[in-house]
DNA sequence: CGTCTGACGATGC
DNA sequence: GGCATCGCCAGAC
């Protein structure tokens, strides 16, 4: 699956620790592209599935459309297991749980 | 090579 | 806080 960038994209994907997420944005600013969200975006619509994609939500600290990952709640569930916690408001606690990669090595 | 498309983000109302 | 718009750029066709 040569495809550049989604490649890239689904490296940094795997290396997201348990318990952790990251945003879209941040993502494309590790591989370069501060604007590049909407690729990023794009490549996790068609990611393989073996990736922890849950992980990835946008910077509302929401995640993408439930029933993507097969079900309502689905993606909430399986981040709860990890112990990613929640706000009142239903988003992920960023603050907590934000992944802040120690180097660029990418 | 032109166009359309988006699991986004920032801004403005 | 919610909704509309614009910008952004790698792929798919």
């Amino acid at each position: 699956m040569e495809k550049g960038f989604f490649k890239r994209v689904y490296e940094v994907v795997s290396k997201i620790p348990t318990g952790k997420v990251i945003t879209y944005g941040q993502i494309a600013g590790i591989l370069g592209m501060a604007k590049g969200a909407r690729i990023v975006g794009y490549a996790m619509r068609i990611a393989p599935d073996h990736l922890p994609n849950h992980r990835v939500v946008n910077k509302q600290g929401e995640m993408a459309r439930e029933n993507i990952f097969g079900g309502e709640g689905i993606q909430r569930k399986r981040l709860e297991k990890e112990g990613v916690t929640f706000l009142e408001t239903g988003c992920i606690d960023m603050e907590r749980h934000v992944w802040v990669i120690s180097e660029e090595s990418f």
